[in-house]
RNA sequence: GGUGUCAUAGCUCAGUUGGUAGAGCAAAGGACUGAAAAUCCUUGUGUCCCUGGUUCGAUUCCCGGUGACACCA
């Protein structure tokens, strides 16, 4: 049976030189899995492959979209989905999968309901009332409109809640309705490394890839895509710290996040110095919600990357 | 050298009219069905600087010390 080889772990655990490790030996290219390193503006602070380890083997998924179009794990799935098919039928027999977008790596192991195409201008209308009325609002609304959601989904997250009307409004149906399909079967194996590391010595490393991110350019690239920064592929750990910065620069300090309906509670963003302080420890929250995400999941099987890069 | 202010959680600080203490941040844990590097939820943490005094009882009041800061010389 053909198999699936997915490698995954935390932000800065060093997936990248292993997954090409992997990759040439097993003759597979690299089927990336993330969520950022799609966007072809984006490079330095998303700590895309370098350009070498780009043409050593095959990547896919990588610098293949623009910040402008709305990509989501649907259209992941879709997509990576019809590639593995496409390899498979080449004649492949082990694929190399990595990357550190666990929703995404879920999304082609187990599927995701079919729902309607998303409206972004519905989308845009439910999170200015998001922002303006607050959750509370549109909380009545869904528990009017799907009480089942109301009553399962996480209505203190207004993200969530903004979703699950967007599709009742959008269809007349419920939300929850769509949600009863089964996890889909794959005509494959699925395999899932998690590459692991101490939680100091991972810290460090997001600490010090940061710095060389600054040296890298990254202040130039994320000036660059100022024009961009209210859609949703900005917001970004790296990119929104810097945006922030700008903006005190700017004597704007309070933008708004109208585009998330977050709440900001970090201050204004007086320096580079804050800037690169609040994008390591965001790095690092973000490494921990990734681990998070994946304890749960037993099919993992994890390996300290210290013992598997000899 | 003198005078004054301060010393409380990993950090910044609040507080106890004397009954051994609490916020924010950090940290840790969790959720997750098309924004997922997004978004949301939960949880501790303590020689209250040290010695002595007053007191049933001192982190709190008093004496002395130590350290930091400010001002004056």
């Amino acid at each position: 049976m053909k198999r699936l080889l997915i490698i995954l772990g935390p932000t800065a655990v060093g997936k990248t030189d292993y997954s090409i490790e992997a990759a040439l030996s097993f003759g597979s290219p690299v089927i990336s899995c993330d969520s950022r390193q799609i966007y072809r503006e984006m490079s330095i602070g998303t700590a895309v492959p370098s350009e070498k380890q780009l043409a050593s083997v095959r990547h896919y998924f990588i610098h293949t979209r623009s910040v402008n179009e709305i990509y989501t794990a649907g259209k992941y799935e879709i997509e990576a989905l019809g590639l593995i098919r496409d390899l498979f039928g080449q004649g492949h027999e082990t694929l190399v999968m990595a990357g550190g977008s666990g929703f995404y790596i879920d999304a082609v192991c187990n599927g995701l309901d079919e729902f309607p195409e998303t409206d972004q201008e519905l989308r845009a209308e439910l999170t200015r009332r998001l922002r303006d009325e607050g959750v509370e609002s549109l909380r009545m609304d869904l528990k009017r409109l799907d009480p089942e959601s109301y009553a399962t989904i996480d209505i203190a997250n207004g993200q969530r809640v903004v979703r699950a009307l967007e599709v009742c409004l959008l269809t007349g149906r419920p939300f929850s309705s769509f949600k009863t399909a089964p996890r889909k079967k794959r005509d494959f194996e699925i395999e899932k490394i998690g590459l692991a590391r101490p939680r100091e010595e991972l810290y460090a490393r997001i600490d010090r890839r940061v710095i060389d991110m600054v040296d890298a350019g990254l202040v130039e690239e994320v000036r660059s895509l100022l024009p961009y920064r209210h859609l949703p592929a900005l917001q970004t750990v790296g990119y929104k710290e810097i945006f922030a910065w700008f903006d005190w620069a700017d004597g704007r300090c309070g933008e708004s996040h109208a585009a998330t309906g977050s709440r900001n509670t970090d201050g204004p963003v007086t320096s580079l110095e804050r800037a690169i302080e609040l994008i390591q420890r965001n790095t690092r929250h973000y490494a921990r919600k990734q681990l998070s995400y994946w304890r749960r999941d037993k099919d993992i099987r994890w390996m300290d990357i210290r013992e598997v890069l000899k």
